[in-house]
DNA sequence: GAGACTACTTCAATACAGTGAAATATTCAC
DNA sequence: GTGAATATTTCACTGTATTGAAGTAGTCTC
């Protein structure tokens, strides 16, 4: 298998997991990544999150709605400015998230200790470059639209 | 940065990525991955795609239309059985395809060029086996569904 | 070759996310 | 304080994808 081959497996691969993860949690596709921007960016405001996945703000209004109806994160008003609302990820409440990608991990740690030193630095490095390219070709995609 | 950290950001970088790619093509995600499921399957009858999707014949009816209308599929009847209907990728009418995978695959050739005969032989047994843990815990996830 | 079955399409109905305008509440500038 | 600006919500509407039932065409079994 060629490395372009493989490039196409590792991706679908990644894709269809988050799908599943998705599936899994009840969340469409949309829903889905705006829930992992909340978790990864921490508390955020609505327009804040707006930006982030360029949508009009009743739209964020709708989204946030789900996610919450849904247990997934939780209003919280901005002590600094009360228009604002802070959209905060309700780590209690999801038990699921934490426990799937904790197995993820472990079997990625198990997979790890094969490697020596040397191994692992190429690897990293290899895993870090193919972040940068991916994320310029990505850019290069969006900027003439 | 550490390993579970690395695996996130590469995994957001190929999800970006794809939906740029969809987005330039002018398809929702939805589409795009029925695209890419013909264009690596080979001419598919469309209840295959429908399986693989998981969607009702008459979604798959109103895919193939939009797909076809955009230019990216073509139908075909089978020669073997004249109810059925191939979907073919029509390689022709996708320039945009190519030129945007040959640029990426150009870019991870050249940096593949980076590495010695032993640190490439680490990078994919990482990635196979990457893909690997992928595709069991996909696999997980769907099960109890 | 008649009847049951299969593959796809058509059509009406439904579900859902997104938009844009108006409403509400709060902050900022003066 | 008053008026302009900002942040979010509500609401009516639009666009689009999906479903399920009915229809059409072809294949298989006997």
């Amino acid at each position: 298998m060629d490395g372009a081959e493989l490039g196409r497996e590792l991706s679908t691969a990644v894709v269809l997991f988050h799908e599943a993860v998705a599936r899994r949690l009840g969340l469409n596709a949309a829903d889905h990544k705006a829930l992992s921007i909340i978790t990864r960016n921490g508390p955020l405001p609505a327009g804040a999150l707006a930006a982030e996945l360029r949508l009009g703000a009743s739209a964020i209004t709708a989204l946030v709605d789900r996610l919450e109806r849904a247990g997934y994160v939780r209003r919280v008003p901005d002590p600094g400015d009360r228009r604002r609302v802070l959209i905060c990820a309700e780590t209690s409440g999801t038990p699921d998230l934490g426990a799937i990608f904790a197995d993820l991990g472990r079997e990625m740690s198990a997979l790890m200790t094969k490697y020596d030193e040397r191994e692992l630095t190429a690897i990293a490095d290899y895993v870090v470059n193919t972040i940068a390219v991916l994320k310029a070709q990505t850019a290069r995609l969006s900027e003439t639209e």
